[in-house]
DNA sequence: TCGCGCTTTGGCAGCGCTGCCAAGAATTTC
DNA sequence: GAAATTCTTGGCAGCGCTGCCAAAGCGCGA
């Protein structure tokens, strides 16, 4: 091994056509495996580029290509947070099927904010995506405006409780809330509370409470009480929030909670203070995080299709799908707590 | 508002020099802010620029930039997974502080898989990004020649057990598990079994393990069990190791776990079983994850600077501070289970 | 009014690659 | 054997931007 100087200039195509003496082109089809050339002149450029360890510079590449639309291979995607694990998944999904068909994420995370989504868009924009995928289906009259005028293809996972702009993936999370409150109403319980994070925030979680509400309403039912906490949706906040509404609100027979690992927390305080579950309180909870399998009692919740809503959306991009909604469903996780 | 037809060529800055009326570099100088430009000039340009809904190319801004090395804003980063809570944490840190220096993310998911780490930074380093990050100081050998030969900047997180390739930001996974067989030694268990998962794959696990081993050896002990399931750290993993384990040698009195959701699996295993914990039982995990610490007993386990390693890794990289290790150790978590 | 030094400005050559085109080589057809 | 067809090949323009340079504009003292 010798001693590797930083290069001043890293080897072009030009190098790797002198090398193997052949022509620019012919290297790039070569390379690319495009259009004709002789089995001759494809060793000799394989090998010259190997012998060079030769890297193409795909920004050249992106500019120089088909520059009126989508000239890179580069998907940009714009997630609320890496906190909450359904993000990870759906990302998952979409960069596992993504890497397959020869795309690269470029990841931005907007922590909820409209205004920070805004300006990653602005951002991912510049580097003329082939397309964009996003999370939810609102965003500033900007962001709308800047999506339109890029003229590229746009994915909007995980809600399609409304129209999207291209093409949206996921499931309706107003029927998710409708469903789950159809099933506490099925089990007998009246006095039903829910727990959430802070919905101003995160409007999936909003739609899912609307849809249960809508859900109760149509048993003669309303919300027995409801207890929001600031902060984001964790373990720690499920249960400090249900200690407190419990506190407060002593003769509730069942909880909804905005996610699972807000429902975890409940469970976690029910076993503190030694409420059994359901019998005392039941608990139900949105997505069916794998951890919440593992429990003594499997947690009573909605099993989201997160991966496939990732991979769906990389597919719809690749296949080049038309403009609409797909509906990927979610499906009861019956469960041991409700 | 007008229907938008997709414009057959996007805006550039040549349509808004004309637009502005002044030359295109002016029209590049203003948008950068760099070098000098009458307020006149500005004015006319930043009102062009918007009129046309003009957004910049980066693409060919990286090409012409600076062409000799790292050319685009571009971060590449490969991590082994997004199952795993830690590494959305790390990623959450990292991008966090990288779009504070204005660069954007370019993630790959190796999955633990060296030759798909491989693949990933070959295409990675096709964008020429300004730095690439890793995950462990593992890597193949054409994976590292590539490195080299890029001449850019690189980062390994997380582990510090060995020399880095350049900047290497993490903790050390031997001491930590030498420090939490300390711990258990300390509480007087000498029946201490491990649970762990893959350990070909995950080497940060192995690490750790290794040290917990070398602790107990010092303290003439050895392991008195182990059990490992091919799968990945799931809590299911760990609740089902844990059974099969107890069933296998049940005068274990403490259990290591490779990790936090493994011993979240190990503790409901207990819960189902009611083997007081951690009278009958002790667990200790690893990462302190959020959810461990809603427990009823906090899991007792040790805290690594996840978020923290991320963020020390962007500032390295925009502070381009010079080869080494930055280690930013770890911190028991004293919990209530060991 | 002139000349000097500073600021401001536009033109132009690339960055590395791909698409197009036309020329040359090889092969086939009659 | 000549013409027609196909396969290979290299040259060159240009993707949109930035860096460099020279020219133009400006302010101010002599």
């Amino acid at each position: 091994m010798t001693i590797h100087q930083t290069p001043s200039r890293l080897v072009t195509i030009a190098d790797v056509a002198r090398e193997a003496g052949v022509g620019e082109s012919t290297v790039s089809r070569v390379l690319r495996g495009q259009g004709s050339f002789s089995k001759r002149a494809g060793e000799r450029v394989l090998e010259a580029a190997d012998r060079l360890g030769y890297v193409p510079n795909r920004l050249a590449g992106s500019l120089a290509g088909n520059a009126d639309s989508a000239g890179s291979q580069l998907v940009g995607v714009v997630i609320p947070s890496l906190t909450n694990i359904v993000f990870p998944d759906l990302l998952r999904g979409l960069t596992g099927a993504l890497d397959g068909a020869g795309f690269q994420s470029v990841v931005g995370v907007s922590d909820y904010d409209p205004d920070r989504e805004e300006a990653l868009v602005a951002g991912l924009l510049s580097w003329r995506p082939a397309a964009l995928v996003l999370t939810g289906l609102e965003h500033t009259e900007l962001t709308v405006t800047r999506l339109r005028a890029a003229g590229i293809r746009i994915v909007e996972m995980i809600d399609t409780d409304g129209p999207g702009l291209d093409i949206a993936v996921g499931f309706s999370n107003r029927a998710v809330g409708h469903a789950s409150a159809r099933h506490l109403i099925g089990r007998g319980y009246r006095r039903i509370a829910y727990v959430g994070h802070d919905l101003g925030r995160d409007l999936r979680a909003a739609k899912r409470l609307a849809g249960f509400e809508a859900a109760l309403a149509e048993s003669g039912l309303a919300l027995h009480a409801r207890e929001l906490v600031g902060d984001r949706s964790s373990a720690a906040s499920g249960r400090a929030a249900l200690e407190a509404l419990m506190a407060r609100v002593p003769d509730t027979d069942a909880v909804y909670f905005s996610n699972d690992d807000m429902a975890l927390g409940g469970y976690f305080a029910c076993l503190g203070r030694g409420w059994a579950v359901p019998e005392r309180l039941a608990l139900f909870g949105c997505h069916a995080l794998d951890i919440t399998e593992a429990m003594p009692q499997p947690l009573s919740t909605m099993r989201t299709p997160r991966l496939a809503i990732g991979r769906a959306a990389a597919e719809a991009l690749s296949a080049g799908s038309p403009p609409g909604t797909i509906d990927l469903g979610f499906e009861l996780s019956e469960g041991a707590t409700a």
